[in-house]
DNA sequence: ATGAGTATTTCGATTTTTTGCAAGAACACT
DNA sequence: AGTGTTCTTGCAAAAAATCGAAATACTCAT
C-alpha cells in the first residue's frame, strides 16, 4: 500500500461522506491511526480536506451557508456599504445585485428609512426581511445554486417590467477598456437586465478587482454612472476611469 | 460524531429555523446538553450565530417565530415530513408553500433525489440550496415579512404560468366543514393561486391544527387530494374526514 | 550484492482535548 | 417570592494527539 494510494483512497472517502474518522480509514486500510493521521495531516497542509480532531472533513462542507459564510475584506466592503448608503434617498426605488458588498450594503442599510427593494439574490432578501420599513420585491426564477441568485428568462422579464432609480450592481471584475466582466453567462444576462431598468447603475467594488478580466462582458465602463470603491476618489489606481463620464466615490 | 458535524448541523438548524434549542439540539444529535452549549459558546465566539439563554439565534435576523411555542413539535412535523416524502417520485415537478412543516420536507428531501420545486418561500429556497439534484425556482413578488413567503399580484401572476405535479399546501387550520382557513389575507389569495396551478393538492398537517379555524377561506376540504398528519389514519381524530373523497396518511 | 543513508511505519508513554456529570448560582416566568 | 430551567464551574473518564525511539523498508552508489 503506497502513501500515494492511501491519500487517494482518504480524499475519495471525503469526498463521498464529506467526513472521515481516523479509525474508520485505519481499519478499512489496515494500517495503524498514526499513519493515517500521518497522511490527513499531509493533506491538510496541502489544502486538500480539513483536519479536525477524531478525523478529517471536506473542505467544501459548509460553502453554502449564506450568513456564517466568511466574507472576506470585509473591512473594505463595509467602508464601500458606507459610502453606497448615501446615494440613497428616503423614498426611492432601489435594485440590489447578488455579491458580499451588496450583503454588506443590506445589512447597513438604516431601518428607518422608508425604501423600495428589488433584488434577485436570496442571502440579500434574508438581510432585507430586518428591515421594517424596507419594502422588499424579489426577482423570482431559477435559482442558481452558486451564486444564490435567480436567472433566467423568469427573472429576466420580471426585470424588464420594471424600472428603478437605482441599481447597486456588485462585480467580479472591471478594466478600464473591456469594461464589467463575469464568468457565467446566466448572471451576465441578468446583470445586463438590471442595467437596463436602471437610471442609474452604481458599481460598488473593491479594488483589487480593478484592472481584473473574465470571459463574458456585461457592458462598458463608461455604463456606469457611479463607480465606488474603498479608496479616496483621488487614489492613483483609479486614474484609468478620471476621464471617463462616471462618478468616482 | 465529529465536532464539526455538529457544528454544521446546529448551523443548519439555525439557519432554517432562525433559533434553536439546546434541549432540541442535544436531542437530535444524542449528546449531552453541555456539549451542545460548549458547542454554540464556540460557534457564538466566531460569529457564526448568537448565544441567547436557552439556546442560540441566527445572526441578525427578525425572530419572527411561533410565539411561546416551547415545544417545537419537531418530533411530529419529522413524521409527517417523511410521510409527505413517500408521495413523490424521481423527476416530479413540485411546489412548496411556506410553513414549518413544509421546511421540515425539503431538510429531508433526498438530496439524491431529481426535481423541479417550486416555492414563494425564502427560507424553504434557502434550505432546497443545499440539495444540489434539486432545481429550485422561486415565485418572485413582494415579500411579506411576517410569513417570509412571497405574495401580491406577481406572484400569483407566477403561479398562474405553472402547472405542478404536487402541492404542499402547509395550513394553519383545517376543519372538517369549513375546510383550509387562514388569517392573513394576501396569504390566502397565494394558496389558491397554488392549488390552481397543481394537478393533486397535499395538506400536511400536525393534528392539533385540526379542527382550527380562521377568518378566510382558503378552500374546502374536499379539495385537498391527500391530508398528512402525525397521526395513523384510523386515528379517532380524524374521523371527521373518512366519508370524504381525500387520501388520509 | 552490499551497506550506508533515508524514508516510512509502528509502538509506548505522556499530554491535550473532548465529553458527561454534579452541585450550586443565576435566570425566567408566573 | 417560588419554582422550574438554564448556566457556570470543577472534575474525572475516555478518546485523540504528540513525541521520541525503535523497527522496517526502500534508494542508490559502490
Amino acid at each position: 500500500m503506497l502513501k500515494e494510494e492511501r491519500h487517494q483512497f482518504i480524499l475519495n472517502e471525503v469526498r463521498i461522506h464529506n467526513k472521515v474518522l481516523l479509525t474508520d480509514i485505519a481499519d478499512l486500510l489496515k494500517v495503524s491511526v498514526d499513519t493515517v493521521r500521518r497522511d490527513i495531516k499531509e493533506l491538510h497542509n496541502s489544502d486538500q480536506l480539513k483536519k479536525v480532531h477524531g478525523g478529517a472533513v471536506s473542505l467544501g462542507f459548509n460553502t453554502y451557508s449564506p450568513v456564517g459564510k466568511k466574507v472576506y475584506s470585509l473591512e473594505k466592503k463595509s467602508q464601500i456599504a458606507e459610502k453606497a448608503i448615501t446615494l440613497i434617498k428616503e423614498g426611492q426605488v432601489i435594485l440590489l445585485s447578488g455579491g458580499t458588498t451588496n450583503l454588506e450594503l443590506a445589512r447597513r442599510l438604516p431601518s428607518k428609512m422608508q425604501l423600495t427593494c428589488f433584488t434577485p439574490s436570496l442571502p440579500i432578501a434574508v438581510q432585507l426581511l430586518t428591515k421594517s420599513n424596507v419594502e422588499v420585491i424579489f426577482i423570482g426564477g431559477r435559482l442558481s445554486k452558486d451564486s444564490q441568485i435567480t436567472v433566467g428568462g423568469s427573472a429576466i422579464n420580471m426585470l424588464s417590467e420594471i424600472k428603478v432609480d437605482i441599481c447597486f450592481l456588485g462585480t467580479n471584475s472591471i478594466h478600464p477598456v473591456e469594461g464589467l466582466t463575469e464568468f457565467d453567462w446566466e448572471i451576465v444576462q441578468m446583470k445586463k437586465a438590471m442595467i437596463h431598468s436602471s437610471r442609474k447603475v452604481v458599481s460598488p467594488c473593491i479594488s483589487e478587482k480593478i484592472g481584473s478580466l473574465q470571459r463574458y462582458k456585461i457592458c462598458g465602463a463608461d455604463e456606469v454612472d457611479v463607480l465606488i470603491t474603498e479608496l479616496e476618489p483621488w487614489d492613483i489606481k483609479l486614474d484609468a476611469f478620471k476621464t471617463m463620464n462616471l462618478q468616482l466615490l
